[in-house]
DNA sequence: CCCTGATTCGC
DNA sequence: GCGAATCAGG
């Protein structure tokens, strides 16, 4: 699999939208986790969170003491790892659990825990038991197609996306009916009032709680 | 063990 | 340029 410009583009995207290498492996698809971050790399991407670099010391650099004498790939070799068959996709059930809309269905609501606060921009978040209608803020907005249409033309590709477009994906990256919600943002987020709706959720005080959805990536595949 | 990203280095 | 192997921290 060569790395084609929109598969780049999926990779900053996510890269920089915070999703693990691991996520975005499985969602180009055909690549691994190392493939990933040596392309992140490659670009120039710069290394988020990272559980090594995290106590960055600034101390003298000891430099590479002992750069393991002669590592050789080719031969001598105790075991080798599987490889990521690129043809075929091991769907690992890891699911961190964070449950991402893949489709737009505004009635469909699994199982939100009561929860009933205020989010950054004043979104209320309300569980099943509570009214789940009531988001008033933004005057009647046309609502998004539940199911595309074939005629996807005015379809937000993200090579079109702004600072003024809503970002929410639709779909996966990679599939042929992918696109982003286009809709105007929430002045000061990334989303338009309904996904901000969707993004942004208060964390309960504790007990039951669902796992954050940072980001709309990551959400669990059919495969 | 699992996960993570960083780095190396043969190809 | 690519990515498996490897490293190293959590």
């Amino acid at each position: 699999m060569s790395w084609t410009d929109e598969r780049i583009a999926t990779l900053k995207k996510m890269w920089e939208g915070g999703s693990t290498a691991s996520q975005i492996a499985e969602e180009l698809g055909g690549v691994s986790r190392n493939a990933v971050i040596g392309k992140a790399h490659r670009l120039g991407l710069k290394s988020r969170p990272s559980p090594v670099k995290a106590g960055e010391k600034k101390k003298a650099p000891a430099k590479k003491p002992a750069p393991k004498a002669a590592v050789k790939k080719t031969a001598a070799k105790p075991a080798a790892k599987p490889a990521v068959n690129p043809t075929d996709k091991p769907a690992t059930a890891q699911a961190s659990g964070a449950s991402i809309p893949s489709q737009p269905i505004p009635n469909k609501t699994p199982d939100l825990p009561k929860i009933v606060s205020v989010g950054p921009g004043g979104f209320l978040r309300q569980g099943p038991g509570d009214q789940q209608a009531p988001i008033p803020p933004a005057p009647p907005r046309r609502l998004v197609p539940a199911k595309p249409s074939p005629a996807i033309e005015d379809k937000t590709s993200l090579l079109d996306l702004t600072e003024k477009i809503c970002r929410w994906p639709m779909g996966h990256p990679g599939e042929p009916d992918f696109h982003f919600c286009g809709e105007a943002v929430n002045p000061g987020y990334p989303y338009c009032v309904e996904h901000c709706g969707r993004a942004y959720q208060a964390q309960l005080p504790r007990g039951a709680r669902r796992p954050p959805p940072p980001l709309p990536f990551g959400g669990p595949r059919v495969r």
